[in-house]
DNA sequence: AGCACGCCGACT
DNA sequence: GTCGGCGTGCTC
C-alpha cells in the first residue's frame, strides 16, 4: 500500500526526502534506510511512509537501496522531540536525530549490568534527607499524577546521592522508568557503579569513552522496558525507556551538560520538556545550582529541598581567601607553609589550576584596579596586534592607559598565568616532595587519568596539580589542603558568567578537602582578596552570592532575567570574517523586534582558534518566543546569500560565550 | 554537509 | 592549448 518513504539525513536540511521502497517491505518507520543521495550513498531515517507519490518529478524519485534496522530505533515521540529540537535549537531535524541516536555521531555506548540488584536499601535517611524525599516524592498537592520540578540543593557530602537512589527506587516500583543523569567524564563511572549494585539488571549506564559492537542492542532492551534506570551522561537524556517517570540530573550547575556541537542542546532544557511532555517528574540536584536553577527556586517555579548537614562525620574545611597582591611567583607564604605542614602530617595536598590559557587582564598592583567593560562589566581582553584592549561582547575598545587610571600607579598592565609555570615553581620550591600534573594535557591517553589518580589514592603523591578533572565529586581520604592556585582566572574571562563559575568552582573544589577528618583546609589565592565572589565562596555563602549576581544580571539584562543565541562566524581570512560578520548584522537589524537587540559583531573571545578567525553575534531578548522567529529568520535571509568559506555556528540559550 | 558543474589563471 | 582554482546550486 504506502509505496514511498519519508526520509530525512544527519545534514542541515530541513526538506524530507521521498523515496520508493525496495519491496512491499513490513513497517519501516523508525528504521534507517541507505539510500541514494545526490551523488553519494546516505544513511537516512526514515520518518514517515506514504502511498501517494510526493509533489516532485517523478523522474527524480529513488529508490531505497536497503532498509539498515530489524527493528525501529525511534518512534512517534521520538521524532516529535528530534522536531521540537529542530525548532528550538535551530538545526536541521536529522540532526537532531542524529544526536538522540546511539548510531549517530559520538552518542557514546552503552553496556548493562549482568548481576541482579543485591543491595536494596542503602543506609538510614537523615531527617532531612527523609524530609526531602517525602516532599519530592509527594508533590505540591501530594499529587503523584502531576509532577512537577523539585531541586535537591545541599552542601557536598551531605547525601544527595541517597535521596536520589531512594526516589529512583520508589519509581522503579511505580512501575515507571528512570533516567539519571550525571556529568561527563568522573562522575560516570562512580555513580553506575552504585546504580549497577543496587538495580541491578534493570540497570544500563552510558559511557562516552567506549566503542561496542552490540552498542544498539541496549538501546533496544531500554525501548523494550527491559531495563528501566538508565546512567549516563548528556546524551542519556534520549534514552528511550517506556513510561518515563523521573530524571534525575546531578551536579545541575555542570557545564558538560550543554552540548559543545549541533545541535547545541542542553541535558536540562531537554530534561524539561520530556518530563513535561511525558508527565515526568525532574529532579536536579547540586551544591552550587545554576543561576537560572536558582532564580526558578526563588520564584517557586521549582520546589527547592535544602540538605544542609554533612554525613560521615566530616566537617566542612576552613576555607581562607589570600592576597597574591604582595608574592613574588605563584605561591604565598600561607600556602607553602601549609603544604609544608600537610606533607609532615603525611596527608595529601591538590592544588587546583584552572583553565590555563589566554587570561590576560590588565590589573594594577598598587590599587587592584582592573579594566573592565561600562557596558557589559566583563573584562577588557588585550589585543596585542592591534595594541588596544577590547570588549568582546559589544565590541568597545580603548588604547590600555599607561598609568592605572584610579591611582596612577604605573605598576599596572596586562598579567597572566600560566601552569608550566606554576608546576615549575612547586618543584623548586618543594624538590623533596612526589608532584603530579594531571590535565587535559598530560593525561591524553586513555586511563592515564585513573592511573594517576590510583597513585595519588594509594597515597604515592604528595602534591597532585590538577585542573577542572579533579574538582568533581571525586574522594580522597588522604587529602587535607585544597589549594586554589589563582581564583581569579575565571573572573578574568570576558563572559558574564565569570563569577558564578569561579563561585561555584571555589565551593565545589572545597568540597575535596577533609572529608573525613575535622581538619580539612582551602587556600584560595586571589589578587582581589575583596572580591565578593570570592569572599562568599570562601564562606560558602550561597544565598548572598546569588542575591547579589542576580541583581547585577538584572542590572545588566543577561540570563537568567534575558535570553541570548549567537552566531559565531569563523573564517581563515579575517577580512572575510568581518565581513560576514557585518553582513549578518546588517541582516538582523530590520529582523528584531522591539523587545530585543543585538550585541556586536565583535571579536570572539578566543578571536583566533586552529587558524580560524572568529567573529560572534549575539541576539537578546526577553523571551525565546521572539527571539527564535528573529533568528529563524535571519538564518533564512543568509541562506540566500552564502558567505564561501565562512562558517556560521548557532547557539541557542549558549553557557560558553569564548 | 558533500559533491559536481562551470567559468577564469599558470603550466606539462 | 589543458589542469585546476573555488563560486554556486542541488540533493527525492
Amino acid at each position: 500500500m504506502s509505496e514511498y518513504l519519508d526520509i530525512i539525513f544527519d545534514l542541515p536540511l530541513k526538506t524530507r526526502y521521498s523515496y520508493r521502497r525496495d519491496e512491499k517491505g513490513e513497517a519501516a518507520t523508525g528504521k534507517r534506510a541507505m539510500v541514494p543521495f545526490g551523488r553519494r550513498e546516505c544513511l537516512g531515517y526514515i520518518v514517515g511512509e506514504r502511498g501517494e507519490p510526493p509533489a516532485v518529478e517523478a523522474g527524480k524519485i529513488k529508490s531505497v537501496r536497503r532498509v539498515v534496522d530489524r527493528e525501529p530505533l525511534f518512534d512517534g515521540a521520538d521524532l516529535e522531540l528530534a522536531e521540537w529540537m529542530a525548532a528550538y535549537y535551530l538545526c536541521g531535524p536529522g540532526e537532531a536525530l542524529a544526536a538522540m541516536l546511539p548510531s549517530g555521531r559520538r552518542a557514546g555506548s552503552y553496556s548493562s549490568f549482568t548481576d541482579e540488584g543485591l543491595e536494596t536499601e542503602g543506609l538510614d535517611l537523615s531527617g532531612e534527607q527523609l524530609e526531602a524525599l517525602e516532599g519530592i516524592l509527594g508533590g505540591e498537592g501530594g499529587n503523584p499524577e502531576a509532577p512537577s520540578t523539585a531541586y535537591l540543593y545541599g552542601i557536598t557530602g551531605s547525601g544527595k546521592t541517597e535521596v536520589f537512589l531512594r526516589s529512583a527506587d520508589h519509581m522503579l516500583k511505580a512501575g515507571k522508568s528512570v533516567i539519571y543523569l550525571v556529568p561527563e567524564i568522573s562522575l560516570t563511572h562512580q555513580t553506575a557503579e552504585i546504580i549497577g549494585r543496587r538495580f541491578g539488571s534493570a540497570a544500563t549506564t552510558i559511557h562516552s569513552g567506549m566503542t561496542g559492537s552490540g552498542r544498539l542492542t541496549e538501546w533496544m532492551r531500554i525501548r523494550r522496558g527491559e531495563v528501566r534506570i538508565v546512567v549516563g551522561p548528556r546524551s542519556a537524556v534520549f534514552a528511550p525507556v517506556r513510561k518515563l517517570g523521573l530524571i534525575i540530573i546531578d551536579e545541575e550547575h555542570d557545564g558538560s551538560y550543554k552540548s559543545g556541537n549541533t545541535p547545541r542542546y542542553h541535558a536540562r532544557q531537554v530534561a524539561m520538556h520530556r518530563c513535561s511532555r511525558e508527565g515526568a517528574l525532574l529532579l536536579m540536584g547540586s551544591a552550587t545550582p545554576s543561576a537560572e536553577a536558582w532564580k526558578l527556586m526563588e520564584s517557586g517555579v521549582i520546589r527547592r529541598f535544602n540538605l544542609t548537614r554533612r554525613l560521615s562525620g566530616g566537617a566542612l574545611p576552613r576555607i581562607i581567601p589570600v592576597s597574591l597582591a604582595q608574592t613574588e611567583g605563584c605561591l604565598s607564604r600561607e600556602l607553602k607553609d601549609e603544604i609544608r605542614r600537610t606533607a609532615q602530617m603525611g596527608r595529601q595536598t591538590i592544588l587546583f589550576l584552572n583553565r590555563r590559557g589566554f587570561s590576560y587582564f590588565y590589573h594594577c598592583r598598587s590599587c587592584g584596579f582592573e579594566l573592565t567593560c561600562k557596558r557589559c562589566s566583563v573584562s577588557l581582553t588585550y589585543h596585542k596586534s592591534r595594541g588596544r584592549a577590547l570588549c568582546h561582547y559589544c565590541g568597545f575598545e580603548t588604547a590600555p592607559p599607561g598609568a592605572c587610571p584610579r591611582c596612577g600607579s604605573l605598576e599596572a598592565g596586562f598579567t597572566g598565568f600560566g601552569t608550566e609555570l606554576i608546576e615549575e615553581e612547586v618543584r623548586k620550591t618543594f624538590p623533596d616532595l612526589r608532584v603530579r600534573r594531571a590535565d587535559a594535557d598530560t593525561t591524553t591517553r586513555k586511563g592515564s587519568l585513573a592511573e594517576v589518580l590510583d597513585v595519588f589514592k594509594a597515597g604515592g603523591i604528595d602534591i597532585l596539580l590538577g585542573t577542572q578533572m579533579v574538582a568533581k565529586g571525586l574522594n580522597f581520604p588522604g587529602v587535607r589542603l585544597v589549594g586554589v592556585v589563582f581564583a581569579d582566572t575565571g573572573l578574568h574571562m570576558p563572559d558574564f558568567r565569570a563569577a558564578e563559575r569561579t563561585f561555584s568552582l571555589i565551593v565545589q573544589v572545597s568540597g575535596r578537602a577533609g572529608r573525613y577528618f575535622p581538619d580539612g583546609k582551602v587556600i584560595v589565592q586571589t589578587l582581589r582578596p575583596g572580591d565578593p565572589a570570592i569572599n562568599r565562596a570562601c564562606a560558602l555563602d550561597v544565598e548572598g552570592f546569588f542575591k547579589a549576581e542576580l541583581a547585577q544580571r538584572a542590572a545588566l539584562g543577561f540570563p537568567p532575567y534575558s535570553r541570548l543565541i549567537r552566531f559565531t562566524l569563523r573564517s581563515k581570512s579575517s577580512e572575510k570574517a568581518d565581513k560576514a560578520a557585518e553582513r549578518l548584522a546588517a541582516l538582523a537589524r530590520p529582523l528584531i523586534p522591539a523587545d530585543a537587540e543585538i550585541l556586536g559583531p565583535a571579536e570572539c573571545p578566543i578571536g583566533l582558534q586552529n587558524g580560524n578567525y572568529r567573529r560572534q553575534l549575539l541576539l537578546r531578548g526577553k523571551t525565546m518566543g521572539t527571539l527564535h522567529r528573529a533568528a529563524a529568520a535571519l538564518l533564512e535571509a543568509r541562506e540566500r546569500e552564502r558567505e564561501p568559506q565562512v562558517y556560521l555556528e548557532t547557539d541557542v540559550d549558549p553557557v560558553n560565550l569564548l
